[in-house]
DNA sequence: CACCTCTGGCTAACTTAATTAGCTTTTCAG
DNA sequence: CTGAAAAGCTAATTAAGTTAGCCAGAGGTG
């Protein structure tokens, strides 16, 4: 009985790595406690159940997922900056798949530190376009655009879903040359520069 | 004991349709077998268990989902098709949410059944890019690019993540036209008219 | 140093869902 | 009419989540 030395954030930590490895749909409460060499009932002291433990991965995703993004955007701007966020994205999500898919999983919005985790890495893609010379107005919709092609792109080759074997890396390349020229096209010369960033 | 006269896809229609009002994640035996009136050890007759069910839901989805797109693609060409499409494309993810999520996962390449019904969405897709001008050299990376937007901002929408109560429709149909274009710029005039159509 | 209390881990017990086994009845071909 | 395959059922097993309550060990305090 000697003690484990657990802690809310190790027991995420651990759940992560297996979501990484497992699938994030191998992720259980004994899964977990077997790797952390405790039995399953000792990690409710540490966190509220699978749902519990699902949110802390969610969070610690959320977290190392917007600090990947902005140091990836550090420095750069314009479409360098792009490039080199899309290129960590996709990096992201491809060496962490666990962490990526519980990312899809928006938290309540009463979960106020979640969602600031959350809203970190949105707000990398919103500073990115921003600087990138685009109109506040249409900044919510090329937020948008921008995501679902990261985020398509990402998910499916996750899942298997692009099944031949031309090679991916170009498509991607290809995808974020499209993005960054229809940004250009669009882009009214007024290089914005408003307050608020939120999506 | 009258009989209930159910069938492989009867129990999966039923299970669609619960998948599509309470989630993917809610689907169970337990719950499919509640719906349709009978104990859960009798749904074994007609599915190979919670596998066979999620395989026959996704299935029967892909087969819709491939209808839906192969019906928007009718009698239309160019802009015109991919618009169609991409609004039928949408219209399935939002409508049936359930549905669409079982797809997001690629059936085993020996289950041809499944990979057949999977590929016809894909080949709608190939088919309107093709006869939208793309050269085929290009086409799998266009058709990944078109299907990472789609499934993204689908995906997005469906999980909540666009947190804003910004005009979504608006953002879609900007998204779309940004591809539009985005083809046109690329398209190198030659009018392409090959063969095969995978992916 | 002895003691006290809180923390973290444990075992036992309960619940729900999936699954298997084996029984029974309906249906329907002959 | 008869008999066998099909379709449901109940009973029982297993796995995972969860709750309750016990116990030891760590660390601070007199």
């Amino acid at each position: 009985m000697p003690r484990a030395g657990l802690s809310a954030a190790a027991v995420a930590a651990e759940a992560a790595d297996l979501a990484d490895t497992e699938g994030l749909g191998a992720l259980s409460l004994k899964a977990v406690a077997q790797r952390l060499g405790v039995a399953s009932p000792s990690l409710y002291k540490h966190v509220a159940g699978l749902d519990g433990l699902r949110r802390e991965v969610a969070v610690l995703a959320a977290r190392e997922f917007g600090e990947a993004l902005g140091a990836a955007a550090m420095g750069r701007s314009g479409p360098d900056a792009l490039r080199s966020v899309a290129a960590a994205y996709r990096e992201f999500a491809r060496t962490r798949p666990g962490r990526y898919a519980a990312l899809n999983t928006a938290p309540p919005p009463e979960d106020t530190e979640a969602a600031a985790a959350f809203r970190r890495a949105a707000e990398v893609l919103a500073a990115v376009l921003r600087g990138f010379g685009v109109a506040e107005e249409d900044l919510v919709d090329e937020i948008r655009a921008l995501r679902a092609a990261l985020h398509g792109f990402a998910d499916l080759e996750a899942r298997g879903g692009f099944g031949l074997p031309d090679d991916v890396d170009r498509s991607f390349d290809r995808m974020v040359e499209r993005s960054i020229a229809g940004l250009r096209s669009q882009t009214t010369a007024s290089d914005a520069q408003a307050p608020s960033g939120r999506r």
